[in-house]
DNA sequence: TCGGTCATGTAATGGGTTACATGATTGA
DNA sequence: TCAATCATGTAACCCATTACATGACCGA
């Protein structure tokens, strides 16, 4: 259910078509969503048929032509809903790195240490590149209310900081034991 | 996939009915991944037809029987395929708290802040549950290699910790608009 | 000519959640 | 008497991913 959210949020302030949405997923949005541009465009023709979000299409010349989507009064009445609903607790996080973590115990600690820093080198290009999004994306926004995304953006780097503090650490417990 | 990997591992330790196995993943294994009994018990069910594991039923009194799983040569070899893997980039965050923080310019402050601090308030609960569990799961596993679960718990704990300060400095940009 | 961007989608499959189902024991 | 713990599962549904499909333009 939370997609649907997702979209009607960024519709909420622009006119945007499913391949605009699609790239506000893979930038801004990244930080804490993902979906896959099929997802998308199936959860557009879903939101269409009740009446959430209405489209029309444009006609371009060198280019596919597009549909633009735009927020109904019922949307922005459901979107409105949810933001007052009180939100049930956070799911737990799934994340493949730790599980493979949680098992170190079945492999030799060299693995595990080139495993902890190939993690640590991944999660500090990420932060290089939230940071560069930042900088470009709050020189373009200047007059806007950015305060979301320099929210979620914020915390983004704070997460990406915390795992590349946590590999020092974990690697630190391997490189005592080897010993 | 990974649902069965983490089974797969847990099993690398000793043998678990899949009851045990649910405990497990409400325990330990929620700091980095989650699955219901429902799922639990339909994925031993192809673990043992792929032959990976293996069970023998126990019968009890006074409570109803079970089904004990263990891991077969084949499971251990297909686990210790895996690990050696080169993971994938880790899949973004899905994190409905940040997707409604994202549209916090849709509503007024004082909800904001009275939104952030109770997220604040949750994760602080959490952690303080997160560091009972340690100690009274390191008091009783002394001479066992847990150096998986200190690692998985600290990663866990330092999540925390880190969404608490971003919950403060997220309510302090707050307080400072209302002015 | 090859890969990238723009632009839209369908179909099959896989993974996860919710609802439903049973049933004994134990402590509040 | 009510809820929790122990113990297992099926079925329906929903959500997400992957593969497949099309097609024009542009720059290296």
């Amino acid at each position: 259910m939370a997609l649907r959210y997702a979209l009607l949020g960024l519709l909420s302030r622009e006119e945007l078509s499913g391949y605009d949405l699609a790239q506000r997923f893979s930038q801004q949005v990244s930080h804490f969503w993902e979906a896959h541009h099929t997802q998308i465009y199936r959860e557009l023709q879903k939101l269409e048929e009740e009446g959430l979000v209405n489209f029309h299409r444009v006609e371009q010349q060198d280019r596919p032509d597009k549909k633009m989507y735009e927020l109904t009064d019922r949307g922005m009445e459901q979107l409105l809903g949810w933001l007052a609903e009180t939100p049930k607790p956070p799911k737990k996080m799934k994340h493949e790195v730790l599980l493979r973590v949680s098992m170190f115990h079945l492999i030799p600690p060299e693995r595990a240490i080139a495993f902890l820093q190939e993690s640590k080198a991944y999660h500090l290009r990420v932060l290089e590149g939230m940071e560069m999004w930042g900088q470009a994306y709050f020189a373009e926004h200047k007059d806007e209310d950015t305060i979301g995304e320099t929210l979620t953006l914020d915390f983004g780097m704070r997460f990406m900081k915390t795992w590349v503090e946590w590999c020092d650490f974990a690697i630190g417990m391997f490189e005592s034991r080897k010993k």
